[in-house]
DNA sequence: CACTTGACCTGTCCGC
DNA sequence: TGCGGACAGGTCAAGT
């Protein structure tokens, strides 16, 4: 679900709404699967702490304490971080959000803040939060295997290149999917990012030119801004931190278009499959690569 | 080692 | 209306 316009979207809210608000009281509903640290941790690191910063590297949060402990959020498919208190909704209430009241059915922990409410829902419980000293957080595995950030100016497109030919027998969908050659991606931007960049998710990396990586690379960035600009894509649970829609979706050229003519040429859109995944393309613009 | 597939969960939608 | 199966935006373990 949240791909890094989302999470970069929450974290964005969580940041407005969170900072130097101390954390009075936590709730654990699902442990320990959505938050399996014990109680003594949490009463000596989390509780009385003040929020200090809200991050993100890849798609995981990371909730900084004045304990100089972290707590780690990975939303996976459809986790939701939703705040409520007294600045975001007035007297607490709901209002515009498109999340009901709190706590409902999915909400696996809730988090107790100076006049506020931290909810971390999850339907499918997929999702977790995870409470690490903050010096350790780099010692994580995902952390220490994820690869670049793509925004960052560092992410040249030789570095990506570099890296995707790592990845060369497989398909170029499944590669930029994978986590540890650059971060962030997930099926909707993969689709859209292709689309772009006029290449059939199927084909083989190897038969993929530098010239239409490099493409791909300026596609993959220009997307996710363009995601982050509009808050990120609402498709189905997706909600920023004060429980409100992204617009993304709305601009998307063929993710959840099939059916739809394509933006450029007009011919239909169609779904498959690749690397095991609902994949949408326009087969004129993205020839099918021939095996 | 590189790559693919299934598992983790719950909910929804679609066809019979 | 009920029921079974496929599918849903992510990642990891286990399989080939």
């Amino acid at each position: 679900m949240p791909e890094l316009p989302e999470v970069e979207t929450v974290r964005r809210g969580l940041k407005e709404l969170m900072i130097g608000r101390t954390i009075e009281g936590v709730k654990c509903i699902d442990s320990p699967k959505s938050f399996p640290n014990d109680t003594a941790t949490v009463d000596a690191f989390m509780i009385g702490a003040t929020v200090s910063d809200v991050r993100r590297r890849a798609k995981v949060l990371l909730i900084e304490l004045s304990t100089d402990y972290t707590i780690v959020v990975h939303l996976k498919m459809t986790g939701q971080l939703v705040f409520r208190g007294e600045q975001a909704f007035g007297a607490g209430h709901p209002n515009d959000s498109l999340i009901g009241e709190l706590p409902d059915k999915s909400t696996r922990v809730e988090v107790a803040l100076t006049h506020a409410k931290l909810f971390f829902n999850d339907q499918r419980k997929f999702g977790w939060m995870k409470l690490y000293p903050t010096l350790e957080v780099p010692n994580i595995d995902f952390m220490k295997k994820v690869g670049p950030e793509p925004l960052e100016d560092a992410f040249t497109k030789e570095l990506f290149i570099q890296r995707i030919r790592r990845r060369n027998n497989t398909t170029i969908k499944a590669a930029i999917l994978d986590q540890t050659v650059l971060a962030g991606v997930g099926n909707i931007y993969a689709d859209e990012s292709l689309w772009g960049a006029k290449i059939h998710p199927a084909s083989r990396v190897r038969d993929v030119s530098d010239e239409s990586l490099a493409v791909l690379h300026h596609e993959i960035r220009y997307v996710m801004n363009l995601a982050i600009e509009k808050g990120g894509s609402t498709d189905r649970n997706y909600v920023n931190a004060e429980g409100k829609r992204g617009s993304y979706i709305d601009f998307a050229r063929v993710f959840r278009k099939e059916g739809m003519p394509c933006p450029r040429c007009e011919t239909t859109v169609e779904k498959t499959r690749v690397a095991g995944r609902g994949t949408h393309v326009c087969p004129v613009c993205q020839q099918e690569p021939v095996e």
